[in-house]
RNA sequence: GGCGCCAUCGUCUAGAGGUCAGGACGACGGGUUUUCAGCUCGUAGACCGGAGUUCGAUUCUCCGUGGCGCUGCCA
């Protein structure tokens, strides 16, 4: 039987990266299984603080960007839609219909006010909050009163009472609940909208959905959709629950940790291969191999469900930064040049469409500082001074390095020597000039290096001397050692 | 409160009934050098507690403790 497995989002918000995480699973499943991989838009929440349309181009970017195209999605087609919830509405009643009809499910008009108050007294007596089942044990008299009444109403499940409930997941093994635990949950609206749990055991079976890889958070219910699956005498699926991403201070990942969106990530600079590899190796381990750096299609070749870890994660954010540093490293200068292209854009270093030259300059100044980059809009940052003269001298630099004579000896000599140039300078140029520059004044090369520095980039660390002068050529060092002489400070 | 799940360095994790409990990030120290970064070498750092099973448990079982999740006409 081919696998088929899916993602299902909401749009209440961008791609939270447990969720991105989810969807990995189950496309790479898919790819190793040789199956298919469905993503199906679970849009039944219409509340106008939750439900926000807006964010399904992300939705549907983010999965573009990791390379994780659906096989069958609402953008796509497929054999098996329409892939949105909403325009499933038929389906859903139906199956509640059916589920009235068999016993499994009954009419509830309680009203939300009873409801709230109902779990505020059970709150207050400290007893489990849940619905006390009231309609269901409804007189047929009272049911047909209130029909004709046309009191407004939801669908319920019918759990059972007694007995309990055991499903094989996965990866957390064997788990039993006692059936008098679960609520009977609502199925259907009073608008006519199904909630979650009956509109994805619908869509799974209908989508012929082989197993079920979702966060952990959806642990609890399972046994009520499991109940579903028995009620329409349809097979349950394989149930996989992946362990949930914690934040630094454990509790699940939200919005006050800082970053969790997906493209707040992708935005501030890190790289989508980056993305891929590290949301993997949060809850999933390739076992023995001391490794943390895997290809795509290593990790396909490598993935198994039963390698997915019990305990949930902390995102760490420090080993993010530094994976991200190396899938910057190996990028071609062209190819990095090209990410970092925007992020110099938008900080006004260079024009909007650079011209050839321009462009070579940038990718010049890029690969000299591509061992320093870790999140690609740092960038802008690292290569500045290559773009703009400094307008004023580190602080530092100048009080250990612009002090007293010797750093106008030090411009003087080597602003002779870079104006002799009858070219801009290659790396053994420069060298020569910082060595000449040395002799001459009878100087270590240490400090007359570390001075030039200061004067040509205003700062105190950054690339090789040698090459940054290369790359500067020989008008902009002269400009700039000519403007470094009024930083120099008299003792 | 109830139910469920989880428990190895600070973090992500590997691991087997007997291992010097392995790797990575981070931290710290050395080397390279022209600063930072990179690269490289090295150091510190963990089996939650208590019973039980066993010749032997960090590994298996139970209890405790702690953490998380769920407990909505949200998903």
């Amino acid at each position: 039987m081919t696998v088929r497995v899916r993602y299902a989002p909401s749009p209440t918000g961008s791609p939270h990266v447990g969720n991105i995480r989810t969807a990995l699973f189950n496309w790479i499943f898919a790819r190793k299984m040789g199956g298919v991989f469905i993503a199906r838009l679970e849009d039944t929440d219409r509340n106008p603080d939750r439900y926000k349309p807006e964010v399904i181009p992300e939705l549907e970017e983010s999965m573009v960007s990791l390379g994780i195209v659906p096989d069958e999605w609402w953008k796509g087609g497929g054999d098996y839609g329409p892939y949105v919830q909403s325009e499933r509405l038929a389906l859903y009643q139906e199956a509640a219909e059916d589920l009235i009809a068999s016993g499994n499910a009954y009419r509830c008009y309680c009203t939300p006010e009873r409801l709230t108050k109902m779990r505020e007294e059970q709150q207050a007596l400290g007893l489990p909050p849940g619905y006390d089942r009231r309609c269901r044990y409804l007189s047929e008299a009272d049911r047909a009163r209130y029909e004709s009444e046309e009191l407004p109403s939801t669908v319920r499940l019918a759990v059972p009472l007694e007995g309990r409930t055991t499903y094989q997941d996965v990866v957390y093994g064997q788990i039993t609940v006692e059936n008098r635990m679960i609520d009977d949950q609502v199925l259907l609206k009073s608008n006519g909208w199904p909630t979650y749990h009956l509109a994805v055991v619908v869509d799974d079976h209908l989508m012929g959905i082989t197993h079920v890889i979702r966060g952990e958070d959806w642990q609890p219910s399972t046994p009520k959709q499991i109940y579903l699956y028995n009620a329409f005498g349809w097979e349950q699926p394989v149930w996989v629950h992946v362990p949930l991403i914690l934040g630094k201070d454990r509790k699940k990942l939200g919005k006050r940790h800082g970053a969790t969106q997906f493209y707040e990530f992708i935005r501030s600079g890190y790289l989508p291969e980056t993305m891929f590899n590290f949301l993997c190796l949060l809850g999933w381990s390739a076992g023995e191999e001391n490794r943390e750096i895997f290809s795509v299609a290593e990790i396909i070749e490598r993935f198994s469900l039963e390698g997915i870890s019990r305990n949930p994660a902390i995102f760490d954010y420090d080993k993010l930064r530094w994976m991200n540093g190396e899938y910057i490293r190996v990028l071609s200068p062209e190819q990095l040049t090209d990410r970092c292209m925007p992020y110099l854009i938008e900080a006004g270093l260079i024009s909007a469409t650079p011209a050839q030259e321009e462009r070579a300059y940038a990718e010049a100044a890029i690969a000299l500082c591509a061992d320093r980059l870790k999140i690609l809009s740092e960038i802008a940052d690292l290569t500045g001074f290559f773009f703009v003269a400094p307008e004023v001298p580190e602080e530092k630099g100048q009080r250990k390095w612009l002090t007293g004579e010797r750093p106008l000896q030090i411009i003087a000599t080597a602003k002779s020597l870079v104006a002799a140039l009858t070219d801009d300078p290659s790396v053994e140029d420069a060298e020569q000039i910082v060595n000449r520059t040395a002799e001459t004044l009878n100087l270590e090369r240490p400090p007359v290096i570390h001075t030039l520095r200061v004067c040509l980039t205003g700062r105190t660390v950054g690339p090789g001397l040698f090459e940054l002068m290369s790359v500067l050529g020989k008008e902009r060092m002269l400009s700039r050692l000519d403007r470094a002489v009024g930083w120099v400070l008299k003792e």
